[in-house]
This record gives structure tokens, C-alpha cells and sequence, in this order.
DNA sequence: TCAACTTATATGACACGTCATTGAATGACA
DNA sequence: TGTCATTCAATGACGTGTCATATAAGTTGA
């Protein structure tokens, strides 16, 4: 039943989990006592940030991420009420949003992302 | 402020991130499917079923799991409502609990093993 | 131009995880 | 032995994610 196969697919596993879940626990505890946002509001503005185009991004994001359509648009709710983002309509297609961020989050964000960069290479070496 | 070494501590991550996600939500999808059972809640069985002796065990499988304690002890409500384990009192400390399958409870985790690795294979190459 | 379909985003109900706290048992030590 | 601190587990309040659906805009073709 248990190859050694299995085994060693197991502990492959639990190794990508604990990073992942270690790093991003570090990562979020991190953002939300300095900035007050948390390790999913920081990817979607550093995925703004490195958007440099005026394209009607919404959807393109969605498709960089792991997040679903809907956990977007929820925390793009709450980076707009916080003021670091705006979303624009957008003229040729009235259906989609591009997104910006206003001065205060690309301020949060150039301080938020070298603390980021910071925690990664400490839990990723 | 963006190093090439920042970049690649960033594509590294995300790399992890995506393997994550799409590993979890495929096992996730396919245990449910199957065995109306959650991701988390294999993984407690699969962690009590490599425990072979009668030590008390919350504890420890706490510490063998990212999981919160408090998450913990929500997943064996579920799996015990749901007859695949049982909790016993332990005899030397009481306040302490060790874990059991139940003979549903092995038998479900024979069979949503096979998938499980089947689905690390998969997902892990 | 009008229906039927598709696409982009928002939203409500719900599930699950976390934090803080509680309750109960144990340990340490004067 | 009595008090105070510690440890194990459970619980309630709360935040955030998911699924299913709604809304609105765009597309297609008779």
C-alpha cells in the first residue's frame, strides 16, 4: 500500500505546505502591524505595481493569481476603501475595471514590498 | 529597488503559491467528490493512521500539522460527527485526548489514500 | 433590430480558519 | 496543603474565501 513512492511524495508535500503556510504567515503578520493590510491585499497592489500598462487589468490580474474572481473583487473592496487603489470603467468596454494605485498605496507599497522581499528570502533559502 | 535577485525570490514564490493552490483544490475537489470529506480532514485521518501507537496524540499531531489548535480540534468535531474517529480520554493525564479511527474511518482513508497520492504524483512532477 | 448567448464584475449565503478566551487538570513550591 | 502559573482542549466572535447567482454590457446571427 505505502510505497516508499508514496512516502516520499507525502513528505515532498508537506514540505511545499509548511513553507508556504510558514512564509506566508510570516508575511502576513508582518504587512498587518506596519501597513495594516494583509498578505492578499500586498499581492494585488504588487501585481498593480508591476502592471505598467493602462489596460482594463481586472481580469488580466485574475488570471496572475490563484485567487478566485470573486476573492478579488473583495479585496479590491477593501484596498479602495483603505485609498490605496482605485478602480476605472473603462471606455471600450464598459463592463471591465482597470485599477491604480493612488499615491498613499503605491507609497504603502514601495515601503510594503522591500519588508515582503525581506521575509522571502529569509523563509525561502 | 527591484533587484534581479528580488524577481527571482518573487517567481520562486509565486511558483510555490500556484503549486500549492492547484495541488490542494485538486485533492480537495476529488476527496469531496468521492467521500464528502474536506483536504483537512484527510489529513488528520492521515495522521492519525501513521501513528501506530496509543500515545496521547492531539497534541503531537499538532505538531506535525501547519494547522492551529483550535483549527484542530474543529476538524476532529467533523470527523467524529461524521464517524470515521473517536476521541478517548487519557488515562494519565486527563486532560489530554488520543485519537482513533473507526473501522469507517479506516476504511474511508484506505481508499481516499490511493487518491491522495495518486493526485501528488500529478500535481508534484 | 431583437432574441439568445457570453463575458466582466459584484454580492449574499455559507463554510472554515484564527484569535482570544474559557474551563478543567496539572505542576511547582512556599 | 493552598495558591499561582501552566498546559490541553473547546468555544464564540469575527474575517475572509468559495460557490452560486445577479447585474450589466457586449456579441452573434436570423
Amino acid at each position: 500500500m505505502a510505497t516508499p513512492q508514496d512516502r516520499q511524495l507525502v513528505e515532498q508535500w508537506r514540505s511545499i505546505q509548511s513553507t508556504y503556510f510558514r512564509t506566508a504567515a510570516a508575511i502576513d503578520r508582518a504587512l498587518e502591524a506596519r501597513f495594516s493590510i494583509g498578505l492578499t491585499e500586498f499581492e494585488i497592489l504588487d501585481l498593480v505595481a508591476e502592471s505598467a500598462d493602462a489596460a482594463c487589468r481586472m481580469k488580466q490580474l485574475g488570471e496572475r493569481t490563484p485567487m478566485t474572481q470573486s476573492a478579488m473583487s473583495k479585496v479590491v473592496d477593501r484596498l479602495e476603501k483603505a485609498g490605496l487603489i482605485s478602480r476605472h470603467s473603462c471606455a471600450d468596454d464598459r463592463r471591465s475595471l482597470f485599477l491604480e494605485l493612488t499615491d498613499a498605496g503605491r507609497a504603502l507599497h514601495g515601503e510594503a514590498a522591500v519588508e515582503h522581499r525581506a521575509l522571502l528570502k529569509e523563509n525561502l533559502a
